[in-house]
DNA sequence: TTTCGTGCTTGACATGGATCAAGCGCCCCA
DNA sequence: TGGGGCGCTTGATCCATGTCAAGCACGAAA
């Protein structure tokens, strides 16, 4: 049974800003690197950052001078045109990166946003550069990470030019489903971070639309459904309902 | 009057394979490079590679070893769902690379096709990769084109999910216009390489109501179309109806 | 020059999703 | 413990775009 809370300091390691400690680095980090390399790798994350609920870690038009690793929470990130319509680009789990996008003009074109209370590993760019040039297997990992990022990508631009909404959301649900389970989370079961309109943002969708295609789902005991809290029920089904057979 | 075509040899620099000597540098390559980076650059195109209009560069699941500098011509590249759904992801033309896609899996996960006769340079990825270790100004530079090419995409997206079908063509047009316009072709005149049923794609919607958005800007003054002939007439009209003001 | 095929335009109609509207439920805070 | 606000659900209606259909225009090949 737990004891109750030590009173004694927390023990150094477990807020030691390193790399080669975080049980995360198979998500950020490449596979294979000596002892040397790996040690050189803790001196790349210059700082930790929490970033409360509601509140951004960067905006469109800051200057870009490092990238962003999740070490726990939940973020979106999207773009804004100048007439105020914007569009969800992306929500950003545990292990992945953010901030791709300011490398481009050195000033970021997104908003990222967090939304639960995170943690990020900041990583300022040009160490990550240089850093590269010197350790192949990082290059080789960075250049990977970017264009699945570009992969990606096309994927939404595939959802957004020829799915019906009901196909949208069941590849949303069965994306986040499979992100989970790589992070060791429950495949079947989550809390949504976001809302209805944030969901319909990233879909093109407005959020009345979501919400119906949900009850749908939940009606043809696809997925069970109370407000954040999914269960999903029956994968194969939604993966039929992604390719609009029967 | 022009003389008849002379029956000597080309000169061997006119098809020389190097980057030092090609007018497109400036587009695919970093400046500021000293005399012998450039030269080193020189070796990183390993060949030359003619495509017909109609054939492929490369297919989703081929092998990926090279990314490609487009020399002249014009490709499309496109995604493909199990289902046969197909999106166009994007539109190249000269002195725009081809292949980042492929270096997330080592493998294509997109066609590229030729929409007309076209040129591009063969360059070996891991020979970029050395090369970059190398110099840091190639490196920030191919940095800089990955991170640019997201954030195309996330332009792709907002149009998708935010804009309308009119939207959509204006500003399509608009980006055309001012990508020939960088490249010293005219602004307001060109022709189209693609089909409307490729325009439609790109820009998730069916060939019909891309043609009739282009009878609407003609009827509009906005733009003169013959089949693929454009004329663009009236920029500022164009982009009030991309923001979709009046 | 004719013919054929592909791509384009235009019209009529159908429909999926947007819009407008009402009411509910949960959570936060007083 | 109660009140207010935000997010969600659901219904009714509208409209932009899809679908189906007919015919035209141009370029390639015979």
């Amino acid at each position: 049974m737990p004891l109750k809370s030590s009173a004694r300091p927390m023990p150094l390691q477990l807020i030691k800003t390193a790399c080669s400690n975080c049980n995360l680095h198979e998500l950020c980090l490449p596979l294979g690197l000596t002892h040397t390399e790996m040690q050189r790798l803790d001196d790349l994350v210059a700082a930790r950052r929490r970033v409360k609920r509601g509140e951004h870690l960067y905006r469109a038009g800051q200057a870009f001078d490092t990238i962003y690793a999740i070490r726990s929470g939940f973020f979106k990130t999207d773009v804004l045109m100048e007439d105020g319509r914007d569009q969800v680009t992306g929500f950003q789990m545990t292990g992945e990166l953010l901030g791709l996008d300011g490398i481009s003009t050195e000033s970021h074109t997104c908003n990222a946003l967090a939304l639960e209370d995170s943690e990020v590993c900041v990583i300022p760019f040009s160490h990550l550069e240089s850093l590269s040039r010197e350790i192949p297997n990082l290059q080789k990992h960075f250049h990977k990470v970017m264009s699945r990022e570009i992969v990606r990508d096309h994927g939404v631009m595939l959802l957004l030019g020829t799915m019906r909404a009901e196909e949208r959301l069941a590849a949303f649900l069965l994306n986040l489903s499979q992100r989970f389970t790589a992070r060791g989370f429950s495949h079947a079961e989550f809390y949504l971070r976001m809302t209805r309109e944030e969901i319909g943002s990233y879909l093109g969708l407005k959020f009345e639309t979501v919400s119906r295609a949900f009850s749908r789902f939940q009606d043809e005991g696809l997925v069970a459904v109370q407000q954040k809290h999914i269960r999903i029920l029956n994968i194969p089904g939604l993966k039929k309902v992604m390719h609009h057979q029967s």
